[in-house]
Parts: C-alpha cells; structure tokens; sequence
DNA sequence: TAGGGGGCTTAAGTAACACTTCAAAGGAGG
DNA sequence: CCTCCTTTGAAGTGTTACTTAAGCCCCCTA
C-alpha cells in the first residue's frame, strides 16, 4: 500500500521541479523528503525521479505516479468537504422514535421548525409503544427517542441517558355540561362520586387514577374502557363519566368536553428525551435535541 | 490530511462488521484497531461509527468517509496497475541520442528489432553531432546516446557511463576501376602516392588520414574536402581521389565504389552507448541498451 | 584555482506513533 | 448464572518519519 504523504511528497516535486522546493512548502528538511522519496523509489521498484544538475525531472513513472496522487489527493479533499456538510449540518439524516400521545401535539411543532432550520437534514420518525420504544433505542433502530415516566416507575438513568423535556400535568375531562365544566380547578377529592371512563389493556392512565382517587381516600368505578383518547372523550362528551388523561394527549380537544386542571392532586408525567449511553451521537441528533428543548421551551406553559 | 490506512481500516469494519474480523483481515489486534479508528474520529472530529451491542454501525459521516475510501482505495490500485505497467514494458517512453553515420545504418536495424519486442515503447531518436550529443545527455534532453571515440580522443569514464557497442573500423573506399579496387586489404603504406578525398569542418575523419599517413611514414595530398560520405563517395567514383571513411558510413555504398579493408594499418573508432553516471534508468532505458548490444552482436560482422 | 553557494544525499540521533500484550467491562447466549 | 464475544483502556515496545550535521557535486565568481 503507497503512502500518501510520500505520494504527496512526490508530486510537489514533480509541480516544483525540486526537493528543496517541496521541502520548504511542507516545512521539512530537505534530507527528509530525499529519504522519503528513495523509499518511496525501493517500495515501488522503479525511478521516478531524473537526479539533474539542477532540481529533479520525473521519469514516465514519477508522471503517472504524479498524475494518479492528483486524483487521490482530489478525493481526499472531496472526503473531507463532504464529512465538513456532515458537520455544519449542511447534509445528515436522523431517525428518532416518540409515543402517540406526543406525536398528535407536541412532536409536530418541533419538527417543523426543525425542518425550517435545517432543510438539509433527512428526519425519520418512528411512532411506538413504550416497549417497543426502548426495544429500538438498544438495538439502534432509532438514534433517540421521546418517552415518558411517572414517579412510581422512573426510568433507570443507567438504562439510558434521559433529559427531561417537560412535566405532563394530569387533566381532568368532563363533558360541557358537567357540574364541574366552568371549574379552572377541581381536588381529586372532589370526584369521589363520578363514574369513570378509562383506557384499556391496563394503560397507564388507569395506574394514575388508582394511586390519585386512592390518595384522595375513594376508589373509582369505572363505567367504560375506551381503546383511545378520542374515544374517551366521546363518552365524556354523552356523560358517561368523565375521564383522566395527560395534557398533552387532549390538546386536539373533543367539542363536547371540557378540560379541568387538577392541580397537583394527580401525579404529572414526565416527557423524556433518551438516548443510549454509549452511543456517540451525530451533530444531526444533537441538533434536534436542541430544538426539541426550545419548542418544549417555548410552549409548555400551553400543555399545563 | 486523512492517513489511508486508517481509512482502510474503518472501510473494512464499515464492510465486515467488526472490529474484530476487521482486524483478523489485517493480522492486528482489535485493540490497535479501536485505538486507529478512534483516532481518526477525533480527527475527524465527529463519529463515524456507532458501537452496537454487538458490533458496529456506520453513521452518516462514516457511509460517506468510507464510500470516499472505496474510490481511493481503487484509485491507488489503478496507480499500482500503470506502474506494474511501466516496469512490464507494457507502457513508457525512451529518447536516445545517435550521430548521423549510425542514425543511417546500424540504428534503424535496432529500433526496428527492438519496436517488435516492445510495441508500447514510446521512443524518440534525435541525431546530431558529438558536441550536442553530449550537452543534451548532460541536460537531460536524451536519456542516453551513441557516441564514439577514437584512441587519441577517448571520452572520460569520469563524464558518462560507457558501454563499448562495436568496433568499427576505417576502410578504404576507391573508385571501381581503381588498381586496389579488387584487392581483398592493403596497407596504407601502399597509398603514399595517392590524392585524398576528405571531409571538411576538421571532420575527425580527416585526423583518422593524418595519423595513419604519418604512421605509414607519409604525408596526404588533399584533392576534395565532401561534406558527407556521399559526396565523398561521388567523388571517388570519379577518380578525383580516393578515401578513409568508418566501415559503418559506407554500409550504404555508392555503385562507382570499392570498399577495402585496411587491416590494423588505420585506428579504428569505437562506437559507445552513454549515459549520465547519477542517471537511474527506466526499465525502457535498460531493455533498449539490451536489444542495441544485442543487434551489434549479431551483425557487427557486416561492418569489419 | 581556490572559495562560496545551491542542491542532494548519507549518517546518526530523537520523538512520535502504530502496534503489542494484558486486563477489564459490558452484553449475549447457552 | 456462567461463559464467550466484543470492545476498550493502560502500559510498553519497535518502527519510522523526521531532525541536525556533514559531505559531495556542480556551478559561479573573484
């Protein structure tokens, strides 16, 4: 394998028809770049350089060596330019995964203005349970992902490497015409006689109204599993019951219903950014993170 | 500037998979491998390579970096490939240097062997007289060049590396019906009665007639001075006078003429291919010196 | 004809670096 | 749970790309 510094070496003697020449542009001395050349000579069996009186003249050998060192060198530069776009941002693809509830709200602001500020960027967004979520962060299928945990079932820092994006209030809904409909705010206390309607296949919604009516010293009856939140909503909205649910997953708000702050009466869920430990991570994903934060910034007082 | 064997290595990890079988293919230890690739991460200043649970994975900088190898890599074995090429004498070019007498006879029967042997030799001849033939050896003009000496003039070994081609000796040329055009040899001490046609310029020729005149004990009465062994031949053949003339200059003899060998009693000169000693010559250089000696054995016999 | 200078080369030394070995850590899989 | 596989870090070593110093060759000048 030819050693591209001694390729290097040799076409500026070629370009300035001397080793003292080439020397003094690499600010070497000129017994180095002889030394180099003669190596370069042996490995490749054959002269490439005339010893005139004055300077060096190339043998066909030293030219076509000379010629094919242009076109290396081209395509080094051209490597190097290109791993430069990389960087600035100029060129790069990203994938990342979120859950639903922040894919319908806040997601899309984020990735809008990402798109604005870095057109150049390829984004991929893969949307998942939980499980699956985490699944795709260790086996590498997304860089990294947004997910979300409550105080009883933190995520462990060792699994991942977690900033926290925003807190998640839990809210309350009621149909329009419910008793507590033009309430700004109500205690969990306060419903111990309502009928609920909850999220099926043990979503962890249900877990937030166990531990807040349980806290508020009631149990729940439950008068309807809905499959999603839209679903849920409707049966609010009839006045089957009224129904708990994170803030942000009921930004896209049924018109029959009225949303209800709870204040600190039920457990907030935080909305996480994760990424594995040991992955090196891409200007293009640091980038996003960036945004993702001042988007979480600037619009989290509307999910409150 | 990127070092290639870095790059290779992190072609062959983005190919193979691993760091490991990266490392089996180049008999190193993964560690050094690590260690290389990290390196040139740093350098780069972005990652290139994302480590997975098991092995790992290029990210965009590392795609591109190691598509960017790819074309190097192969620029370099394209590299490798012409100079095998050049070495092979499959490729390359060649200017030598010849004086007139042997550009006429004896060169052609080389150059015509030696385009045969080796057709994709470039080659250049350029005639000229001694003095030229020697500064454009010194400068560089021709790689090597004919000369020729006699023992009164002998080129220093000191000034060019010589290789004896052939002797060529000095015959006698007459007119056909001359007395001694039938005779197999004479002596110039036979010829002290005779006119002499020589050439002008102080031709060398004409210090071949002085010193073996007066070596055979007289001095030549100069009826013609020619300008080339043409004319000088022309004249001959008239009866104007008779002449010396190198064997080789008269390969091409005129009808009107006889040519006669003078034995031992004229010096003869010896034809030399040189070349500058600080000069390493290319494989064309060499396999030319080859074919030329081996043309002058075979045929050196035409020219006693 | 000696002296000076430019250009290249050799010899010897030095400092960087590409590797090694050894050891440890983290996961994957039996 | 233990073992294997892969990667990484620390420390050590041999190679090598450079340096300086000296010499050679050629040319130019006084």
């Amino acid at each position: 394998m030819l050693n591209i510094r001694r390729l290097e070496l040799l076409l500026d003697v070629v370009e300035l028809g001397s080793i003292t020449a080439a020397a003094e542009k690499h600010v070497y001395s000129p017994s180095g770049v002889s030394q180099q050349l003669r190596r370069l000579e042996t490995e490749i069996g054959q002269p490439l350089l005339q010893r005139q009186t004055r300077g060096m003249v190339p043998t066909d050998a030293g030219h076509v060596l000379a010629a094919h060192t242009r076109r290396i060198l081209r395509q080094m530069a051209a490597a190097e330019a290109d791993l430069a776009e990389i960087a600035g941002l100029h060129r790069g693809s990203l994938t990342m995964g979120t859950f639903p509830t922040l894919g319908g709200s806040f997601l899309p602001l984020v990735i809008s203005r990402f798109k604005k500020e870095y057109p150049a960027i390829e984004l991929h967004v893969r949307s998942s349970r939980f499980e699956d979520l985490v699944e795709m962060l260790e086996n590498g299928q997304v860089g990294m992902s947004l997910l979300w945990d409550y105080e009883w079932n933190r995520i462990d820092p060792g699994d991942f490497a977690l900033t926290t994006v925003f807190e998640d209030a839990t809210a309350l809904i009621v149909g329009k015409d419910h008793r507590l409909a033009r309430r700004k705010q109500v205690d969990m206390a306060d419903l111990a006689a309502e009928e609920w309607i909850v999220r099926g296949d043990a979503h962890p919604v249900v877990e937030v109204l166990q531990r807040s009516a349980s806290a508020a010293g009631f149990t729940p009856r439950i008068a309807f599993q809905a499959n999603d939140y839209q679903e849920a909503q409707a049966m609010v909205s009839v006045g089957l019951g009224i129904a708990l649910a994170p803030r942000t997953a009921v930004v896209n708000k049924h018109p029959g219903v009225s949303i209800v702050s709870l204040g600190s009466s039920a457990p907030s869920r935080r909305v996480l950014l994760a990424h594995r430990h040991d992955r090196v991570r891409a200007a293009a994903e640091m980038a996003f993170q960036a945004t993702l934060l001042q988007v979480a910034k600037d619009t989290t007082a509307d999910f409150r």
